[in-house]
DNA sequence: ACTAAACACGACTAAATCAGTGGGGATTCT
DNA sequence: AGAATCCCCACTGATTTAGTCGTGTTTAGT
């Protein structure tokens, strides 16, 4: 379950333009110098987030992209599922209930068992990821206020 | 953000190995046949799971897999971990704080913002599938008893 | 009008990863 | 002895990823 360079550069390169909200177009080749993006990979994703209505685009000399929308509007998933599409790409989640089941396993009548953790799994991730704005991520607060050590599955099984 | 098929086929067949839990080793032909898997590849599975310590194995004509501890104390989490490594991939969550920063952003002096996302992302991740059991995926219950609509993100954050 | 700086967009490519195959062992039961 | 099983490593074909390239179009400034 790796994160792909996409969505790391287009939150980066998003991130920037929210610290510039206000100033108008920034041109990409300003955001790709100071995060060491590729300027023409960096070119793909942003056609990306203008095609989603995330940004809005000028050309010409002094053009750039701007954000479409305040930063505390848009969320991590946004920029995420704008450039590669589904947040958890687990083919079965995306047919109906009812399809044909993703798994042959034959035991559950009704649905496939580990269908439900990828389930499960997606509606966290998403819930994660929509949860963390561009706004956020420009403070210098810090998103885990507590750290939780990673041992304490009872714990957290307990309060859940 | 896609999961491999090395998860998904290590937890379809541990769940295998957990509804038998007891009947002593089963061969992995069987449940290769069964779960409609590649037996060579599902051996190089159970290799790296075995070497976790999460499975027995027993060689010989009436060997085969089993699983080293009872279902309900074995998540999914430890089987994804066992076959492929960290659960989310992404090289800076594994260098400590003070190290090298993973993008040479240098607006926040202490430590990267977007680093953070990823190591929520990946604490957030880390709890849900700790927190699912191959017992829980043995029986029939649902993981999601109230499904959540997507469009909450305000509704969570407030919860939070 | 000309030019330079910027976006638009599709085609191409090298490298990495994934998923699976194959083959030659070692071990154990009958 | 022989068959079924695990053990382990090397290899391969297909796909995906992360770019690169080339050719446009638009706009501001001169």
């Amino acid at each position: 379950m790796r994160i792909s360079a996409k969505s790391e550069y287009g939150v980066r390169a998003m991130v920037r333009l929210a610290r510039q909200f206000g100033d108008g177009p920034i041109p990409l080749s300003q955001v790709a110098a100071r995060e060491k993006i590729s300027l023409d990979f960096l070119e793909q994703l942003m056609l990306l987030l203008r095609r989603q209505g995330l940004v809005h685009s000028a050309r010409g000399i002094h053009g750039g992209y701007l954000l479409a929308l305040p930063p505390s509007t848009i969320s991590v998933g946004d920029v995420m599922r704008a450039v590669e599409g589904p947040m958890v790409n687990m083919p079965c989640l995306d047919r109906g209930e009812g399809d044909d089941p993703c798994c042959t396993m034959g035991i559950h009548v009704a649905g496939c068992a580990t269908r439900d953790v990828w389930a499960l799994l997606q509606e966290k991730i998403t819930q994660t990821l929509d949860g963390v704005t561009l706004a956020d991520l420009c403070q210098g607060q810090p998103l885990l206020p507590l750290h939780q050590p990673a041992l304490l599955r009872e714990l957290s099984l307990l309060a859940q």
